[in-house]
DNA sequence: GATATCCCCTAACAATGTTAGAGACCTCGA
DNA sequence: TCGAGGTCTCTAACATTGTTAGGGGATATC
């Protein structure tokens, strides 16, 4: 009954930590957003606590509330650091197919090294962080120097951004044991009748998520890259 | 402070409700389902909760876990329930395209009436339930008759799930008031020369969903009917 | 040396998902 | 008719969460 905050009341003044023993300050903005990222790596993002952040900062939870004003601000942040892993530099080949594929292909690479991201902009707010902004210029910048203009620009930009986004999405919320796995599959075939296709597909075990990833994209290419020769 | 269930706990017997006056049972799966449904339509995702679901049934909190294990159980069930008004009669005409458009505008159709369910997948888990599963069938059913097989059918599955899905989730978790957008579409345009192509396009702004969902469409189908035709 | 500012602290709150366990009601066999 | 068992809802409580109120120490500024 209540027993794991008693001790920290009586807790003497000498073994309080001492305010950072010199120079930088137990907490900033970016090591918030450095611990935050870590934890999330960790321990995945439902267990990214106020207080569990503050703890591995050396500091309690309320005190990060100078520095940022809601724990989405946290999660937003942190979609927008993993993000500035990536180059700025835009390839500018003569074949914009290799140009918006190596951008996405970085992408794809950061949602995969941190499985948590990919399912906030789902969650909460699209990024709009300066780092994913960036990313999204370079990504828009590289197709309208293909040749796309208009709402035909806008809505390829979007399909490449959902292609990404969803399939990073989709497979790291999918990414079930393999016992799970297996009944599922049971429970599919003992319902043939009612979904032959899946089931004789294999829906849902074919885990193959890299090639379903790079079919997919060379799907949407192709379709983009005819819209550009034609009309 | 702590006003609001003082006055249950001395709620005397005779206004205590009697127990469901005649008939039906207070409770039942299907009932809370559809309760569930009509909270996330009327009150948003983030406002679900078991009291308030509960309370709409006329119960109280605890009851609900005799029918149901978790609160991810009956989001689950509630995503599935959605998929339930649609058709279960694939269309078979001559030309895939269409009856691929056709199962894939109803699905949108669904998450757009009711915008919370977009972001489910991404949020806990893809949804498994039976009317799901059977839109699956129906759509990869579709695909095979159109001639795909192994993997090209599993990666054109895909990807055109994550394109209706990804769509209606970025579409929805954006509908931001027009305020806001005003302000945002301010600080791109301040910071033009950071993002020269954004900042010209209107990235944000544009807000022609059903467009960029049909071109961006489009452009997949053509990818995939290049892929038929040719070997 | 006083004052203000910055930054972290303790204490507490309301809200949430969930469990333990009591008891009302119904069914059914003896 | 009685009682046993099962079905379902209740009250009570818990730990955990995000967040606020406000105290107080350190540091800079005059």
């Amino acid at each position: 009954m209540g027993s794991q905050m008693k001790n920290d009341g009586v807790r003497s003044v000498w073994l309080r930590p001492r305010r950072a023993s010199r120079g930088e300050p137990p907490l900033s903005l970016s090591r918030i957003v450095d611990a935050a990222v870590a934890v999330l790596d960790e321990e995945g993002i439902e267990r990214l606590t106020m207080r569990r952040l503050a703890e591995r900062l050396g500091v309690v939870a309320p005190s990060l509330y100078w520095h940022v004003e809601t724990k989405h601000d946290v999660v937003d942040l942190a979609v927008d650091a993993i993000f500035g892993d990536l180059t700025l530099e835009a390839e500018r080949t003569s074949h914009w197919r290799k140009d918006v594929t190596a951008v996405l292909y970085g992408w794809r690479s950061v949602l995969l090294r941190h499985p948590w991201a990919a399912a906030v902009p789902a969650r909460q707010r699209p990024s709009v962080g300066p780092n994913f902004l960036a990313q999204m210029e370079i990504l828009q910048a590289t197709l309208a120097r293909a040749g796309f203009t208009g709402t035909a620009l806008s809505a390829a930009t979007w399909a490449l951004y959902n292609h990404v986004m969803g399939s990073a999405s989709t497979e790291t919320a999918l990414h079930i044991t393999d016992e799970e796995r297996r009944v599922g599959q049971e429970k599919l075939r003992s319902e043939s009748d009612r979904y032959p296709t899946l089931a004789a597909q294999g829906y849902l075990y074919d885990d193959d998520w890299d090639g379903a990833f790079a079919t997919g994209l060379d799907y949407l290419l192709d379709g983009l890259e005819a819209q550009l020769t034609r009309p």
